[in-house]
DNA sequence: GCCAACGTTGGC
DNA sequence: GCCAACGTTGGC
């Protein structure tokens, strides 16, 4: 089992958006990054946990927790004309982007702050503090995760 | 293949 | 709104 952290910035779609959700599930769609896309493809799978990130807002930090519940298929909005992530390169017979299905497992009780992430040498490495990243979904160690679940 | 221009991300 | 960082695009 692996674990990630997926970004999303909450006026677009926040853990309560997921939370509304039927079954509390979602498609993770829109991703638009080549490496990400490999782990959407290749690397994530059904089980894996992965946490809820709020970025650019008013207080980005971790929300929640969410597992996968199917691995990487095509990416629908890529075929669709109509949805902003559309991508006319990307055919049925040849799929550029990938998405997977998540279920949402609990939203904790407060915002674990990125303020707060910083503080803590085991996280030092998490993709997200590095400077400049931007990858969307980023993998933890067992680690991370673990020092993270304790900060709840 | 190089690289300048441009667009996006995301914290502050 | 600013700006650093990084990805993509396209002319050459």
């Amino acid at each position: 089992m692996h674990y990630w952290l997926m970004k999303s910035e909450p006026s677009v779609f926040s853990i309560d958006d997921l939370a509304k959700r039927p079954q509390q599930t979602e498609a993770w769609d829109g991703v638009r990054n080549y490496q990400v896309r490999n782990w959407l493809r290749d690397e994530i799978k059904v089980g894996d946990q992965a946490f809820f990130y709020h970025s650019s807002c008013e207080i980005p930090g971790i929300t929640g927790i969410m597992k996968i519940i199917k691995a990487g298929y095509p990416d629908p909005t890529a075929f669709n004309p109509e949805n902003h992530h559309y991508d006319p390169k990307s055919t049925l017979q040849k799929p550029t982007w990938y998405c997977v299905d998540v279920k949402l497992i609990r939203k904790f009780k407060r915002i674990i702050t990125l303020q707060e992430l910083k503080q803590y040498p085991d996280l030092f490495h998490m993709p997200i503090l590095q400077k400049g990243n931007r990858l969307s979904i980023t993998p933890l160690t067992a680690i991370e995760w673990q020092v993270i679940l304790a900060l709840e």
